[in-house]
RNA sequence: GGAGAGGUGCGAGAGUGGUUGAAUCGGGCGGUCUCGAAAACCGUUAUACCGGCAACGGUAUCGAGGGUUCGAAUCCCUCCCUCUCCGCCA
């Protein structure tokens, strides 16, 4: 069944983005606080108690009370500063007209010379206030959607529909032990070359890994109306600032440090970031990208959680879907988000569930979160394949991707993403759930063109 | 790795110390004309922050940071990025 999907034009070609600068203006401490803003500071300060509310649903510990202060403290500096700047300007606008009437303007000379110090003074408190501002800013977490239920952790999330019905569900051998079995999957060899948390697909495990992301792009593509992109694989600093891995999840990035450049942990963060400081034209929008990568995560400090074979590994494969939608569609565009994930799940014929995350564990930038779980008959547990994610403009706001509203006025997008789809996982259910009673596994219809085989014994 | 060029508004592109927030062209928006459209013509068109109910006023912004100066897009220093040529290489 096809999803009912807005049919968009492809991105057009003619769009100005390859022309322009790139900004590690992000990335310098010392530059405009609205850059870092990532809540609109007038928004904190108007609705603090929803701010603080907010911050705590979402267990955060952003210290907004001390933001409030500072930001009053900021604000009587910088109409004192501004004053003095404005006799400094007018003062020389007069000493210009003097000179030029060849009149002595010594005196208000030495005068400036005077307000001029004062200014440097000031300018130097208002960066201090600035950087402390910053810091605070950049761990208030995005705006809750009202209709997330509010809850402390994955416990409190909601189903809201689901194709497992029939649970438990009988399996011979787990992933690990049919893909050894079968020869799909080497881990010891994985760990031998590159370390724990690293595998190498071998032969028709890797055809089948293969297979299943070219089936998801290309049901991307014709099905659901994406532009296909290929990202790099690699990115800068300010990239990573861009979608927010940074500063929150620094410590999870491979970093390359000779070039300071960082190993991706999603497409999600090239895809974002390619319109990062543009502005985009109204008619372009939604904009929907899908883009294959590899991704890179060092899984810092979550080792014993999920070890097991593929469950959790530093490298793996993954579709990533990006939209840039205009505000007042983006909810709407957040459903077709998980139905074109849905799709994906249907034709590989795995049964799976949709979830509201609650607050507590709706991520730092996202405002509202569905993720979708596969049944793991040998795990006895539901796994999570695809987290789809409304960031409403919180990215925007920090990447700066606006477009132009009818009227000329500028207006951020807002941007959502999900996986469609993470394959390592994906492999371990089809091991599980397409598992004959001979243990072999039956490659679903859909699969068949691409992997050309329609079972691996 | 070696050598050079350059980073200005939505885009292209002027501008080398004093009404330059920034010429000009293009784009967008509004209008005239038209049955409608195109063309032509006219007008208009940056963002953020602070103050103000508002009209409006102030400040900042020409890759980033620092410096010189009464005054910086313009001069000096540092850094970042992009492009071109050569070398190396898939």
């Amino acid at each position: 069944m096809w999803v009912d999907a807005v049919t968009e034009s492809r991105l057009p070609l003619s769009l100005p983005y390859l022309c322009r600068q790139s900004a590690d203006s992000f990335i310098d401490i010392h530059c405009p606080t609205e850059v870092y803003a990532m809540l609109d500071l007038k928004f904190i300060r108007e609705h603090a108690e929803r701010v603080i509310t907010n911050t705590r649903n979402k267990n955060e510990k952003a210290r907004v009370e001390d933001l409030l202060e500072l930001d009053a403290q900021r604000r009587v500096l910088v109409a004192e500063t501004d004053a003095l700047k404005n006799t400094r300007n007018v003062a020389s606008e007069a000493i210009a007209r003097m000179k030029k009437e060849k009149q002595d303007a010594t005196a208000q000379i030495e005068e400036m010379r005077r307000v001029g110090d004062a200014i440097k003074v000031n300018d130097e408190k208002l960066r201090g206030l600035d950087d402390s501002m910053a810091a605070i800013l950049m761990m208030i977490p995005n705006m809750l959607h009202p209709e997330v239920p509010v809850g402390r952790d994955a416990a409190d999330n909601v189903e809201v529909r689901s194709t497992a019905q029939k649970l438990p569900q009988e399996y011979r051998l787990n992933h690990i032990e049919i893909a050894s079995k079968l020869g799909l999957l080497d881990f010891e060899r994985g760990a031998k070359v590159s370390g724990s948390g690293f595998g190498f697909y071998t032969g028709k495990g890797a055809t089948l890994e293969r297979a299943m992301i070219n089936l998801f792009l290309d049901m991307h593509i014709e099905k659901h109306g994406y532009t296909e992109m290929m990202p790099p694989f690699a990115v800068n600093r300010a990239s990573m600032v861009g979608t927010g891995q940074i500063p929150k999840l620094e410590e999870d990035m491979y970093r390359c440090a000779d070039d300071d450049l960082y190993l991706i942990p999603t497409a999600e963060v090239p895809l974002t970031n390619f319109f990062r400081d543009d502005v985009l034209a109204e008619g372009d929008l939604p904009i929907k990208f899908c883009g294959y990568s590899a991704c890179f995560r060092r899984e810092a400090g979550s080792y014993g959680k999920d070890t097991r074979g593929f469950l959790r590994v530093h490298q793996f494969n993954k579709v990533e879907l990006v939209h840039f939608v205009k505000p007042e569609n983006s909810y709407a565009q957040l459903e077709l988000l998980v139905r074109d994930v849905e799709d994906l799940l249907d034709a590989l014929e795995l049964p799976y569930r949709v979830i509201l995350l609650c607050s507590g564990d709706t991520s730092f930038n996202s405002a509202k979160t569905y993720d979708l779980e596969v049944w793991s008959p040998a795990e006895q547990k539901f796994l999570e394949v695809s987290s789809c994610s409304n960031f409403e403009n919180f990215q925007a706001r920090r990447a700066n991707i606006r477009y132009r509203t009818p009227q000329g006025k500028l207006e951020h997008v807002h941007t959502l993403n999900g996986s469609g789809l993470a394959t390592s996982r994906i492999m371990v259910a089809m091991l599980e759930h397409h598992q004959r009673e001979d243990g072999s596994i039956r490659i679903p219809e859909a699969l068949r063109p691409y992997t050309r085989f329609d079972e691996i014994r």
